[in-house]
DNA sequence: GTCAAAGTGTGAACACTGATCGCAGTGCAG
DNA sequence: CTGCACTGCGATCAGTGTTCACACTTTGAC
């Protein structure tokens, strides 16, 4: 059983990764000192060192954390859909970026340089449950037969690697992965700002391209 | 005419942008520091501040330049092409994101909290220039009849707004947008390091997909 | 119960960062 | 030639991540 030491650290540990989260949502990533972070739970900054080694570690926990609140909301949009639950999953990507930008920022921002997350590590498996949440409506496309699938080339070992990950042949997978795509890049330039320039309204934009591309691709029920 | 201390002026600003940029190259873009820069180019840190008010406008500069860089090699790929023009500009879009990883992050990275570039400002007009540089092809799909056009929502002001700046009428507008949105999606993933676990080559899926939404959108020629 | 070991927290310090300010020189225009 | 704007610099400040020696507390074995 969890000793009285054991209890008080994961406390401890749950309060840091808590204030950080804090912290971030507020003024960003890069904003995110742990100096402020030690002050706010009445620590001394180096105490923190003895719950993560360094300021990245801090980051990378909160990142899996995030991956994984993303794909929950995802996952539970799509469940809960009554019409097309494609559409519905897509439209809950988007907006949990809007309503968490910074913390989307640090999920698909400015990557660390050099740093790679351990493959197989908690942050991978994380970040591939977010791309694995819109796979199922494909699928049942794919079984109800109206995907539109196209002659891919065999050779692709990107393609048949990604194909083996969400469990569908190749060419339903091409579709998978464009559909994946599209929405992130849709998601990301408007989070990111680079569709302010559209005006004070982007929903309805957004909205009327996942339908779109639900249809064209024929993933819509 | 120019007196020998606006071109001093002149000479020793561009050598601070071109010093920056190398060292953006090197370590990215949070690594970039005002100090490094004032010493390889044999300035007291202080004595950038003539020359930049500050850290984030040293930054703009360079994120403006990057736009027309990345503007302009998607430009000439395209009207250099060959066979589809669409898909050629969006190699080269993929092909410069891989090259220059760290100014591309700064283009399309994690934003500066708080900060928006001012409309119709240099940055803005380079960003736009960008986009722009997918539209031509996607006119003359246009004016050949192949664009698989669909019927678009009219009171969509977004769409609207998007198809008056790429002078397209609104359902080919919707297909420009989507084409580019869906480069942009494959490549900040493919860039920021998202798809290593598809493995070393994910070149040929990159190229797949651009074809097959090229033909799809009834862009190809 | 004793006591050494392991774990936890602290204050001081280091090497950085961006930024400011007053003080020197220097080129330029009147 | 003179006054002024411009340019550059050293010193300095507040803030950052990180390290380290030191105290204190909890733990487990004897």
């Amino acid at each position: 059983m969890a000793t009285r030491r054991e209890r008080l650290r994961e406390q401890t540990s749950a309060e840091i990764k808590a204030t950080a989260l804090a912290h971030l949502r507020e003024g960003g990533g890069a904003a995110l000192s742990l100096r402020a972070v030690a002050v706010s739970i009445g620590m001394s900054p180096a105490g923190l060192y003895r719950y993560y080694p360094n300021r990245e570690a801090l980051i990378t926990d909160l990142i899996t954390d995030g991956f994984a609140a993303l794909a929950e909301e995802v996952t539970r949009a799509r469940d809960a859909a009554k019409g097309d639950a494609f559409v519905a999953a897509a439209l809950a990507y988007r907006q949990w970026a809007l309503t968490h930008p910074h913390e989307f920022a640090l999920l698909y921002g400015t990557p660390i340089p050099d740093y790679a997350a351990p493959e197989s590590g908690p942050t991978s498996h994380a970040s591939r449950a977010v791309g694995a949440a819109f796979v199922p409506p494909i699928i049942e496309a794919w079984h109800r037969g109206t995907l539109k699938r196209r002659e891919v080339d065999p050779t692709i070992t990107a393609l048949n690697t990604f194909a083996a990950a969400v469990d569908l042949p190749p060419d339903a997978a091409a579709i998978a992965f464009t559909a994946w795509t599209t929405i992130h890049g849709l998601v990301v330039l408007e989070t990111f700002g680079h569709l302010a320039w559209l005006g004070e309204n982007p929903a309805p934009l957004a909205e009327s391209r996942f339908q779109a591309l639900s249809e064209d691709l024929g993933i819509a029920p």
